[in-house]
DNA sequence: GCAAATAATTCAATGGCTGAACAAATAGCG
DNA sequence: CGCTATTTGTTCAGCCATTGAATTATTTGC
């Protein structure tokens, strides 16, 4: 999804007011404070009878609302500041996980409106229950997002594994899914959410690529190119190059789990060897610091990893130094291939972000051939659990944003 | 450089003309048959009307001439055929190597239009020196292009190295630069291209990105995304994803000569360990041949290679064999993270292509988790020696393309 | 030689932006 | 308290590029 939509086909006279239509809205989304129409035309360099004629648009659609005018000092008639509706369009975010299902509503300014959480063992759930429990959930969600003057354009869902452009997931290794065909099996209930031109009613994407994104689009904005690596289970990333994730070739791209770090060690389930997954993994770090794994659901094992590190324990410190050490390894080599300047340790790597960013640090600083121009930051995510749900939910109204004149076609 | 080049700011009247001249330019010049004013109106969903006004402008500016028509069957009045001009703007692509100064000049179609390469040692060179000698090659070079109907309208030097977006080279190491400020040296000099508003009179870039250009804008057109590896003393990639070259935050990008292959391997002249380019640089494979590199010339030293490896010299396949082996590690784990489908082996490693792909293809086949669905090709490169000073000059053009308004808003 | 077919141009109508003039609303100053 | 300077936002004529239909141009096939 490019922020800066260019136009693929004919431009025509139509095409003018819309790509200004999402230019004054980008900027309205991307102000610290709410800007006056005189604000907006200086800054996108439109004359103010123009920003006044597309704000009336996006006023009338509900996408942007006046608030009180922004404090400011001297003379001259105030201004009216323009803010990002809390009312009119939402994304309904989903997610599918090893241990629980979540659902969220996102508004345009990025609000989380709603949010459920289902904590349970989905392993043993067939897909199609866990997807019926997920709408029911949703249900009640949508219900709630009315309430609040929200109207629910599109969906996105979260999953930990591989996802193909006809969101059929291929393979979801740990939640032992294999080729299930999502769109068809939510088809079967009631939509969701409204249809809106420009906006597919469901998305489904790997649960790293939406947790990137939900990091992009967080409060106070941050860097538009980093990595964003999941760790759980297995170890996902999401790439986020110029404010777009990056989705490779097929939509299978931050595999960084596979990356071999020691070409000749541990043998992976993917038939490589060596990689990451085995020494970084949430399994390997639990296995090396002497934890008995069987006993731990997967969420409370890097919380009693966590504990253990605070108390010093001595494996657990080891243990997360090495896995560390493997990360920084695998980390060092994408930086070096990307030029990034921001890491960012998400899912199950947040808690632990103090223990790994040292050693990861330590081998950037000695593996990157140009950390010594370009310092790489390295830091935990901001959103909490959860995260790929608010980011499915966020990459939604996300499209409003870039391309509002669908939305405005609709509602008249 | 983005092939659909979206306005940053207002979009006004003018807007629609530039994005619709560079809508139907890019058509002409994607299209493999000269099209007519009807093709081009079905194609882009312009009326015949704007289109035949946008060739107007076209024509008039000398971007594109009329052709014989294309051969058609049935009645109806015959087509006059669009291609791009073979006279009008052209771009002066420069290259500084270990071993050759390379200058040359590629039209608007593509076509290498000129081109002289000087070889020598350039290491014991003063830089200033050697952008002189550079200098006055294009000097020759341009004046060839004159009298062809040329215009030079920018110019792009490939360097084997670092450089930042001033177009200071921050390090050279084969050519032993350091902070060397390339547009202050040649700014001594007298101006080469003609300036036109949208393309920068000199563009520095690293030698690997340049020469992935070039294969990106080859014909017959490949994909839009790959990987295109130089293998020379040093190892760098140009990473082109979408059809654009993907620089980094900083423009370091594709330094996958220093991806860690063996992390507690060899030590290497960045202060890692274990880099690929210890154990698939030019060096470390002519060493692991048996080869004594003293005698050899840079440029000779894969031909001799190529030559042993030919007549079934079995320390030499051996060599390569390890060395491919390596580069197979590391672009397995480029490919897990990327999820390119397309690996193109450029540079020195374009001759040792037959040895060396095998042993890439299995390293990717047993690393590569999608690899069984998503099947990757490596190959070598289609351009020749020089692709980036091929590139460089493509570049150019490209941009012309891309934004032919700056060019006709010149030309008047 | 005429009809059918395809290519390209002409021209009034339309939609959206610009620029300048105007209306609205406030602070500062005597 | 009233006047002026200042800034915001709106109105309106003019302009520009696109559209769509009608027109002209040029060939094949019967």
């Amino acid at each position: 999804m490019s922020l800066t939509h260019a136009p693929a086909g004919a431009v025509r006279q139509g095409s003018l007011r819309e790509l200004n239509l999402a230019l004054v809205l980008g900027r309205i989304a991307a102000a610290d404070r709410p800007p006056s129409r005189a604000d907006l035309a200086t800054a996108t360099g439109l004359t103010r009878a123009t920003v006044s004629a597309v704000v009336e648009d996006l006023l009338a659609g509900q996408l942007v609302s006046e608030s009180d005018p922004a404090p400011r000092s001297g003379a001259g008639r105030p201004a009216r500041g323009l803010v990002l509706a809390d009312q009119g369009p939402a994304g309904l975010g989903l997610e599918v996980n090893v241990d629980y299902l979540a659902v969220c509503v996102v508004d345009l300014a990025g609000q989380v409106r709603h949010r459920t959480v289902h904590r349970a063992d989905l392993r043993p759930v067939a897909p199609a229950d866990a997807l019926a429990q997920l709408v029911e959930m949703a249900g009640v969600a949508r219900d709630d997002a009315t309430g609040q003057g929200l109207t629910l354009v599109g969906a996105a869902l979260a999953v930990p594994g591989l996802v193909d452009d006809a969101g059929l997931v291929r393979l979801a290794p740990n939640l032992g899914w294999r080729d299930v065909p999502v769109p068809a099996l939510l088809a079967a209930h009631p939509p969701l959410v409204e249809q809106v031109p420009g906006v597919p009613v469901l998305v489904v994407d790997n649960e790293a690529n939406l947790a990137a994104l939900g990091e992009l689009h967080s409060r106070p904005p941050g860097p538009s190119s980093f990595l964003h690596i999941s760790g759980e289970v297995g170890i996902g990333a999401g790439i986020v190059l110029d404010g777009a994730l990056f989705r490779g070739v097929r939509g299978w791209s931050g595999e960084i789990g596979h990356l071999p770090v020691h070409p000749e060690g541990r043998a992976c389930r993917c038939g490589g060897q060596g990689c990451l997954e085995q020494y970084a993994g949430q399994e390997a770090i639990v296995a090396a610091a002497g934890l008995a794994r069987a006993e731990l659901p997967a969420d409370t094992a890097t919380a009693r990893l966590a504990e253990l590190a605070e108390a010093g324990d001595a494996d657990a410190l080891r243990a997360l130094h090495d896995a560390g050490t493997a990360l920084g390894v695998a980390v060092a080599g994408v930086v070096n291939l990307l030029d990034l300047d921001t890491v960012v340790l998400g899912g199950g790597y947040a808690a632990l972000a103090p223990w790994l960013c040292p050693p990861v640090l330590a081998e950037i600083a000695s593996r990157v051939l140009t950390a010594a121009w370009s310092p790489v930051t390295v830091r935990p995510s901001t959103l909490g659990a959860e995260a790929a749900a608010v980011g499915a939910a966020g990459s939604v109204v996300r499209r409003i944003v870039a391309q509002p004149a669908g939305w405005l076609a609709r509602s008249g």
